[in-house]
DNA sequence: CTACAAATATCGTATATCCGATATTAATAT
DNA sequence: ATATTAATATCGGATATACGATATTTGTAG
């Protein structure tokens, strides 16, 4: 239901977040990853998130040169991000000052 | 481990940082959480989550007259908070913007 | 065409959220 | 003292992260 206050789709969520910057493909996300927590998730948390968010109807293989598999968001994945990043800042709301001082 | 990109930690993140800002109960917890997300987690979402915070020694129990059971953060606990924040913002240095345009 | 390597896919396992339901505890009202 | 009620605790079950290991696919080099 993800009703109230679930926090698992936060992977998801990044996830999204970085294909509807770019076209990306599950190797660019991990190193995208490290570069920003100095580790990268391994293959077997990555590649069942773009399956499930492929399957959701959310993201959408895009036809690349290269053995990579690129994905872009799709119009239903555009809205669901919408909605995510508005839950996301609703419950962070007053992480600013943090932003500010950590980032 | 929680290396690399675990965010099954983000309740327990939200929780530290309420508490921080004032000693509360799950129910204050609970109604907070509603104020934001506008619905409640279940209290067989919350107990657990406060239960692991203190036997981790994070938060601690502050006498309090009532039958609420009130937390405080412990220094661990302020420790821990600050180096989740800055691992917080480490993923989502470039949500700034976001900031600005839902919150 | 074949070998190689990179990227992707899948599997088994573990843990952290989550919920609803039920039980327990404890302060208060009668 | 007992009943009520709010807060807390616990349980069973579900799903989303996570990992490492192994298998498969696919582009490229030879």
């Amino acid at each position: 239901m993800r009703e109230c206050c679930d926090m698992r789709g936060f992977l998801s969520f990044i996830v999204l977040r970085l294909i509807s910057k770019k076209n990306m493909s599950g190797e660019d996300i991990r190193k995208e990853m490290k570069k920003r927590k100095g580790a990268k998730p391994s293959p077997g948390t990555i590649y069942p998130v773009l399956k499930a968010l492929s399957e959701s109807g959310f993201i959408q293989e895009v036809k690349d040169s290269g053995k990579e598999k690129k994905y872009k968001l799709t119009k239903k994945g555009q809205k669901e991000l919408k909605a995510a990043t508005r839950k996301f800042c609703e419950i962070f709301y007053d992480m600013k000052e943090e932003f500010g001082r950590f980032c």
